[in-house]
DNA sequence: AACCCAATTGACAGCGCTGTCAATTGGGTT
DNA sequence: AACCCAATTGACAGCGCTGTCAATTGGGTT
């Protein structure tokens, strides 16, 4: 049998479609009583609206788009799930776009795709939510975006972040209350702010107990295991290497637990090594690692809602959710040695 | 400025709107001549369809869903990227859905989901594309759907697979190579097919060898690492234990690792351990996993692009296509000590 | 009882395409 | 030159909804 229709609905409760149409889509002013008559129809005859129709028709597709850079595989599992449970929740339907973030023209792709797919909004995670052209591209295409980051400075925007300062600031301290004074840190991405914000984290700290910070101890990573790996290796081979790596994620702090591996410096007696993130790989490596637990998929589902709230109502901007994120202390971390 | 539509193009270059949607559909019977001038227009005016209307007049909606079952994150990062790669290439949008295999009125759930967003079609993934129920349900949807997975033996229906018996025999075949005569395996979930494919595999390279296969050597793991824990664990614990673990897949072979870390059994001297997949993960750990590439991006490409195939011509059914995987060493085998 | 006005309901156009089928075109054939 | 027929083009309905605005309802008020 084919599928049912708003005409069908109106039939069988003996209402207009406009009414039926009201009913289906939560609108004030229809009586009780005929509400129940039309819900009664639906479940009937197991109507669902058609989405196509609803979109021509009232201009919105119920379609969100996630917008991410490639990479990032293992942070993006996460953000996706709460992406999704918001989204599913609130009838919504998520289309995934990975993208790169270097590559020229990539404006062009990200509002070709949105228009193509004529989402409703989208939801930015970084780096892409970090560059000024992206951003100041969907502003200029009037999509309407809420990032999983910090807001650029300055920008009428809505985004939700997490506490990384104050975070790294705290994992520093447990390094430093373990007894380590020479803590190296590996830095993430140079264009991504959550980094800069866990750098920052990591000073205050190593300021508020009255140390220097060593410039020879801060290397630049990119995010990527393989530059957590680069960076650790430096920082190793120095005449006075660390008794400690932070490093600014926990694909960088992979990293460098694998290249002590391989120098055969054991963990966590002679070197002591934190992340930031907790994603799974955090509890599938030895020593497993102690890390920063981002609350990952309540920030997207956050967001998420966020956008949904937008979309809805008049546009809200500046605003900027903070979920806290805390400390997690496993097996890569103990007593400097 | 607006969108343009249709009637936009059909006006600047002077043809009908049908002669337009002949144009941007690739339809044939269009004079050269036209076709250009139509093109010209496009251009000039950056049309594109809007997706909604085309869904709604011509009942499809170059929209694909991708089916998947929760905890099988690591793996399905690749499946999603090899899939938007051909959707993408063919214009069409990737709605993705993660689902629980065992959860009752999981059919209706993805019928309804499919219904709703009026998907074309769907990808499976195992543990889905192993159920019977679900698999039923979709045809009884007349949902086209292809498994990125083997067939149900009898099914009329399209997958695309990788060789898993064959290359679970290499596997074994390279362990046996080393020295190793106790060789323990890990199942994978036993509801998967692919799983149970690489234990037959398993077992056929030892009988090739003239080696009995011993039940105290084989445990049933769930693909999880967690499981993975589990069965090294009794796998270790035994009284004559395995010289060598094979694992059913990457994840539970890193549990193995987790836990012979934690033993204090020194890899690869005292033990080696492989895996079968090689997702991320295999590179990450230390040490690092033999396994078995699988061609997770190409399987995934491919199945889509079998998809496309079929919602565009006549249903073509009982097609398996098969992309070879090949063995991977890595640090985590070595010669018998 | 007549009236009033907010609450409720419905008629109908129109969103931007594709499918159907009829009309037109134009080069080859007699 | 008249005709024919495949190739090409176009007119128009209709997909299933929502938005707009007008019509109706019905309880309170005078």
């Amino acid at each position: 049998m084919p599928r049912a229709t708003i005409d069908d609905v109106a039939g069988l409760a003996g209402v207009s479609i406009k009414t039926v149409s009201r009913v289906v889509n939560n609108e004030p002013n229809v009586r009780q009583s005929t509400r129940e008559k039309v819900l009664g129809a639906v479940r009937a005859l197991n109507y669902r609206p058609s989405a196509p129709a609803r979109s021509l028709a009232g201009d919105r597709s119920y379609l969100l788009g996630l917008l991410y850079d490639n990479p990032s595989a293992n942070y993006i599992t996460d953000v996706q799930y709460g992406v999704l449970a918001s989204c599913r929740e609130q009838g919504y339907d998520l289309l995934i776009h990975p993208c790169d973030c270097q590559q020229a023209g990539i404006c062009e792709e990200i509002t070709g795709l949105v228009g193509h797919s004529n989402m409703d909004g989208v939801l930015l995670t970084p780096p892409l939510s970090d560059s000024r052209i992206i951003v100041d591209a969907l502003e200029r295409a009037q999509i309407p975006f809420v990032s999983i980051a910090a807001l650029q400075t300055g920008r009428r925007a809505a985004g939700v972040v997490t506490d990384d300062r104050r975070a790294a600031f705290s994992m520093t301290e447990h390094l430093l209350s373990l007894g380590h004074s020479r803590i190296g840190f590996i830095c993430g991405h140079p264009q991504h702010r959550a980094m800069a914000q866990r750098l920052e984290g990591y000073r205050d700290a190593l300021q508020a107990a009255g140390l220097a910070v060593a410039d020879s101890l801060v290397v630049q990573g990119y995010n990527s295991f393989e530059s957590g790996q680069a960076g650790a290796r430096r920082l190793l081979q120095r005449k006075k290497p660390p008794s400690a790596i932070f490093a600014g994620n926990d694909d960088m702090a992979a990293g460098a637990v694998m290249v002590a591996h391989q120098m055969g410096i054991r963990m966590p007696a002679e070197l002591s090594i934190a992340g930031f993130d907790d994603i799974p790989l955090a509890r599938q490596i030895w020593p497993t690692l102690t890390t920063v637990q981002q609350p990952i998929k309540a920030m997207a589902q956050a967001a998420t809602q966020l956008l949904i709230g937008i979309l809805r109502a008049a546009p809200r901007t500046d605003i900027e959710a903070v979920i806290p994120s805390r400390l997690i202390v496993r097996e890569s971390t103990a007593v400097a040695g």
